[in-house]
DNA sequence: TTGCTACCCCCTAAATTTGGGGGGGTGAGT
DNA sequence: ACTCACCCCCCCAAATTTAGGGGGTAGCAA
């Protein structure tokens, strides 16, 4: 492993930390295969595991996540054939949450959380982790997970020193999938929020006058939005739009919440 | 194991031949884990390796299949992490077709295929197969495999004899998966064939008019299919509908081209 | 036989959406 | 200074959906 300098660590931004490694992430980039990025990523940052997991391929029949990692297989095939997805706070939460954070910040309490971590512990995964969330432009999410055998208070000043460079690498793992599953980098429709807003509210059975009420906008307004989001999305009716926007998960009752 | 005979096998239907497993199926569907329904039914029948696979899980936020086997771990990891998914040519028709079949009867002739098998192979996977879809009233669909290391021809001898039976078997594996994942066996909104095709042509953008003209029913028709639909889905709106119905993967644009 | 349910089919008046047009304003990037 | 995307508001005529109201059949169970 070559010499790593950690400079300019302590709250300096983003600018300060990545110049200094443009080349390393310009290597990164231009690697063929997410494995072999997680191979480099490992080894520059002295990480043992590094998981890229995204939630979902847009409108496949098949549900089958695009996951690349170094986890041993066993591993992977135990997380898949339990359904751990569903118990895994990383996931859960990772999948909702916007900010990065350490595994230990999650809330491990619940009695399944607590067999799963046992179970990861057995098949050789370490305690510690970071957690970088992804939600591109078009709404897709991902996960990249780090994960070490370091005492957790080693690994926060490690993480401490060095996450805006992973928040980079999380970045460059979740182009390259996106360029592995569908090509180009993107183009496609990206709604304002606005117009998702509406789009959901009206998937939830809202008409465009009680929308109105709710956003805090003339019902005329609504419709405007439903109108473009319609036409963003090449779509002949709202039908059409709301099942589309529904297929490609731009529609997201989880996100009213907020 | 113990002795099979498999008798009356030659195009008795079902019952003669299920009658005398009543006992075995009842014992399997007894058992509290799919797991070991795996195992009973590869020492039962001479088969190595079992695998139950559900399409999708109903709306939720993290595609995750559910799956459970008896293949190998490194398969299981294999399969995950190279999307085989999208090329295994027994998944991709498998979620299509109706009707079981061997696996030597599908199309292995993409490059694609050749080197996924050949991978398959490595990993001690068996070319010969059988493969049994299950598409059940809710439109969940699932794929159920019984691999084998015999040679193909004593292979499809073996199947042909006990064909029926691992109907039967993949059935009860459903049944199973279903309880797991959803409490009860079911219950839940069952829309009749009319108001599914009228849902998905609404999706695809058309009007009523022009859907009565498809199906060669009147548009007034057309309206009343979806109003029960509607109201069977328990929606305020036929947005909401077709929100909902995408979801839960009532509308499958693929069903239009039967 | 009745009663029930699920499916299939049609109609009309009232309400809503659609698709076209017209205005504003901001902030970011070139 | 310019464009472009987003945000916000309004109007109107035509088309569509909605929510009622009618029918009918077939299968199943009491």
């Amino acid at each position: 492993m070559r010499d790593v300098k950690y400079l300019g660590a302590y709250g300096m931004g983003t600018l300060g930390l990545t110049d200094e490694y443009d080349r390393f992430f310009d290597e990164l980039s231009r690697l063929p295969d997410i494995n072999l990025c997680i191979e480099k990523i490992c080894s520059e940052f002295d990480i043992q595991f590094v998981t890229y997991h995204l939630a979902f391929h847009e409108g496949k029949a098949i549900d089958s996540p695009y996951v690349r990692t170094n986890y041993p297989a066993t591993w992977v095939s135990q997380y898949l054939t339990n359904d751990y997805v569903e118990i895994d706070p990383v996931a859960q939460s990772g999948f909702k949450r916007a900010l990065p954070c350490l595994w230990s910040e999650l809330d491990w309490s619940s009695e399944q959380a607590v067999s799963f971590k046992d179970d990861a512990q057995k098949h050789g995964i370490g305690t510690s982790g970071y957690l970088v969330p992804i939600t591109d432009r078009r709404r897709r999410r991902a996960i990249i997970n780090f994960a070490s055998p370091k005492k957790e208070s080693v690994w926060a000043d490690h993480i401490h020193e060095i996450k805006s460079l992973l928040q980079e690498c999380a970045e460059i793992l979740h182009r390259k999938a996106i360029v592995d599953l569908y090509g180009a980098d993107d183009e496609k429709p990206a709604l304002s929020p606005r117009e998702i807003q509406c789009l959901t509210w009206v998937a939830q059975g809202k008409d465009a006058s009680s929308i109105g009420l709710i956003l805090g906008i003339s019902e005329h307004t609504v419709r405007d939005y439903c109108k473009s989001a319609k036409h963003k999305l090449g779509c002949a009716s709202m039908y059409q739009a709301i099942h589309k926007a529904t297929m490609l998960r731009i529609i997201d009752p989880d996100s009213l919440n907020d």
